[in-house]
DNA sequence: GCATGATAAATGAC
DNA sequence: GTCATTTATCATGC
């Protein structure tokens, strides 16, 4: 039984398989609400880890690759980004 | 298969590209990261089995012989230290009690 | 076929 | 030395 667990902890760490759509939610929300830095603190990424249901590091591993992304392309992610001011925008003037 | 800019062959004292600071503020672009080949990988593997950390004499024979720089092969052991931590926050993550078995 | 998450070199703060 | 990070690459999802 130890076996199939080692195995299966092996394999399954490069196994990819994409957040829930609430979880990316959270993570733009956060990210475009904080695009003049969007360096999130150690408490911030647990909190974030907390309420995505995943790690620390597979947070960290978001903002890694959003940070260059977005940068490497703006363009690209201005619609997304529109979206998520309009939504920061409405809660913050209810 | 390896991949060390011009130092295949020129061996020796390699000069940290263009040793004159004629460019002024010049901002030299970072190295770009080169995927180490599968031979090298084992040989610091290997080593790193024996020790985690590594002074610097096996260093410079390591370096010679995987044809890179000390300061790659004293870089990948640091990240090779990081990568086994993670490991070990990984396993005890995902042995303690937790669903998804 | 790219989007996306994870990992591997490389840098810099401390 | 550690460690968060940048950047490119890898592997997978769809």
């Amino acid at each position: 039984a130890v076996m199939i667990l080692r195995s299966r902890f092996l394999d399954a760490r490069r196994k990819r398989r994409n957040f829930n759509k609430q979880a990316t939610e959270i993570l733009n929300e956060y990210f475009y609400s904080h695009l003049s830095n969007p360096y999130p603190s150690e408490e911030a990424k647990e909190e974030l880890a907390k309420k995505c249901g995943i790690t620390v590091s597979q947070v960290s591993n978001w903002f890694g690759n959003k940070r260059i992304r977005y940068k490497k392309n703006i363009g690209k992610f201005q619609e997304e980004a529109n979206i998520y001011a309009a939504k920061t925008a409405v809660t913050a003037t209810n | 298969e390896n991949t060390n800019p011009g130092s295949s062959a020129s061996s020796s004292s390699v000069t940290k590209e263009g040793s004159k600071s004629s460019n002024s503020s010049a901002p030299r672009a970072r190295k770009k990261r080169c995927p180490y080949s599968k031979f090298q990988i084992r040989e610091l593997e290997r080593e790193f089995f024996f020790n985690v950390y590594i002074n610097k004499e096996k260093r410079l024979q390591l370096s010679r012989m995987l044809n890179l720089t000390d300061r790659q092969v004293k870089i990948w052991f640091q990240n090779r230290r990081m990568k086994e931590k993670k490991l070990s926050r990984d396993r005890l993550q995902y042995f303690s009690g937790n669903p998804l078995l």
